[in-house]
DNA sequence: CCCTGATTCGC
DNA sequence: GCGAATCAGG
């Protein structure tokens, strides 16, 4: 592969776009590994990878349990139906008389509602890019968003192929 | 088994 | 520098 100016803007472009490497990698006609391989070599990867490659070993003597992780949960009404916890149908347990008295005292301040008010979400600007990044001329497409999608119905319509057979489009 | 990204290492 | 092989997790 070489890399020449304009691949690796179009890489940059793709990457930006949130493209999985192994789609950049179909899209450029490339394998993932030069993706991932280039883009470790721009000091570019940043994607929230999922795994984390750590020596377990090294730390397992000093765990200083940086941060209780406590668990924000965002996200208001989207995606979050399924995941319901399932309320036992047992009685709840009866709370035992002989708790320790002070126990209780510091109580954990309710979490605020985090009810983000979303300006309008079905109803944002096309996100597709037009033109070269970084050169003075590029933009955004103007047109509206079809709705959750960050795109127009054009341009999602390139930006999304079919799941299986997508071995070349129009790049 | 499909996917994901990360790292290694011969070239 | 490159990327296939490999690793590691979902």
């Amino acid at each position: 592969m070489e890399w020449t100016a304009e691949a690796i803007e179009m890489l940059q472009a793709l990457w930006a776009e949130g493209h999985s490497t192994a789609e950049i990698g179909r899209r450029m006609g490339i394998s993932k590994n030069a993706v991932v391989g280039k883009a470790h070599r721009l000091n570019l990867s940043a994607r929230p990878s999922p795994i984390r490659r750590e020596d377990s070993e090294a730390r397992a003597a000093d765990t200083p349990r940086p941060a209780p992780a406590p668990r924000v949960a965002a996200r208001p009404a989207a995606a979050a139906v399924e995941s319901a916890p399932t309320p036992s149908p047992a009685a709840p347990p009866p709370r035992p008389v002989t708790a320790p008295p002070v126990a209780q005292v510091t109580r954990p301040a309710p979490p605020p509602p985090v009810v983000r008010a979303f300006p309008r979400v079905g109803a944002r600007s096309c996100c597709w890019p037009i033109g070269e990044p970084g050169t003075p001329d590029f933009r955004f497409c103007t047109a509206e968003a079809t709705s959750g999608r960050p795109y127009c119905a054009e341009h999602a319509a390139i930006a999304y192929v079919k799941a299986r057979d997508r071995r070349e489009d129009a790049a």
